[in-house]
RNA sequence: CGCGGGGUAGAGCAGUAUGGUAGCUCGUCGGGCUCAUAACCCGGAGGUCGGGGGUUCAAAUCCCUCCCCCGCAA
């Protein structure tokens, strides 16, 4: 079977990784085009292209897939099934009858459940305790298909989206796998969604990762997993930005934002809605990320004083 | 040339405008005190001040250059 891959972020690159090494024949890996991205602006190749280079495959990259081009280009390299793992564009109808055997997409949650574009992170915010990979038959609509295999995980109390992210493309790519053998052998299952069940995650934006210091300890633990290791939850102090990369529940009270404990050996302790969380790991502008503890051996924050403004 | 912050002891920071003994908090090592401690007191070790060049009697500090780290924005 010729196989056309599809990806763009390190999700992806697991499953590419994997297929070669199964012997599956790649005709091509479809990847989103270079970015100006990082510090300088620099253009900046997926890591999905990265991979695709460094095994020797042929690497296309289209701004529209919708395009007569990109149409016309993966119907000339006539792959018998084409797989996405978190590409980054909705595929036309015209698109999906291109190969054969269809377009099998692997989805990092258990469908229907958090459709859309960051399943992993939205499972650990809401404070999942599962979640896992889904392999489904690409129509039309966004994660809307019929289903093909489904491979649940456990997620970690103190895992962060970035943990979860590793196990779950090393999962998604061993599913993917088994539904294309089961595919080719033509005994794959097919089931379609209950639609009155799905649920949604949207794309995280910079703003979603800013810390509600009303709310619950958990939900603030759950966010700061969430959002790490991008974009990382934020809150602000006197003005500037400061980046909470780990947390700790603490049974203790006090008011929301407020700063209950801070010092260098018992840490950084701030009231929540329901309590109080402890600041493990922290990271101010222009500085580097580290303990809250070694923070405090050179810079003060104020007992009393408010997180959050 | 996108904007900006930073590199000083194992860790976190001050010192740089006005060049002149390398400083603070913590850790560490040794000693003391206490029923006790996130304790307290005394003493010690630990630094090519990111690299290189220059100016100067003298450079962490001024000039030039290179390297590295990070925030914003994408």
């Amino acid at each position: 079977m010729r196989v056309c891959f599809m990806g763009t972020p390190d999700f992806g690159v697991k499953s590419l990784e994997r297929l070669v090494e199964n012997g599956w024949d790649i005709c091509a890996v479809v990847t989103q085009p270079d970015r100006a991205a990082g510090r300088g602006k620099k253009l900046q190749a997926s890591p999905v292209k990265v991979k695709a280079l460094e095994l020797g495959l042929k690497v296309l990259q289209f701004e529209r897939m919708r395009s007569r081009e990109a149409i016309d280009a993966i119907t000339g390299l006539a792959p018998d099934v084409c797989v996405t793992a978190a590409y980054g564009q909705i595929l036309s109808k015209e698109f999906l009858d291109i190969p054969p055997y269809g377009v099998i997409n692997v989805h990092g949650s258990l469908l229907p459940k958090y459709r859309g574009a960051a399943p992993i992170q939205w499972a650990v915010i809401n404070g999942e305790i599962k979640t896992g990979i889904t392999t489904m038959y690409t129509d039309v609509g966004m994660d809307t298909g019929d289903i093909l295999l489904q491979r649940e995980l456990q997620i970690g109390k103190d895992e962060t989206s970035g943990e979860l992210f590793e196990r779950m493309s090393d999962l998604g790519a061993e599913v993917l796998i088994d539904s294309l053998e089961l595919l080719k052998e033509g005994k794959a299952p097919r089931t379609s969604q209950n639609h009155q069940e799905a649920t949604h995650s949207p794309m995280i934006k910079k703003d979603m990762a800013m810390i509600d210091f009303s709310r619950t300890s958990q939900s603030i633990h759950d966010l700061v997993r969430g959002m790490h290791p991008w974009p990382v939850a934020f809150t602000r102090y006197k003005g500037t930005g400061v980046k909470v990369h780990k947390t700790k529940i603490i049974d203790t009270k006090g008011k929301p934002g407020e700063v209950i404990v801070s010092n260098s050996k018992q840490g950084l302790v701030i009231g929540t809605g329901d309590g109080a969380i402890e600041i493990v790991e922290l990271q101010v502008a222009g500085s580097k990320r580290m303990d809250a503890k070694a923070y405090l051996l050179g810079r003060e924050i104020c007992v009393g004083s408010v997180m959050g403004e």
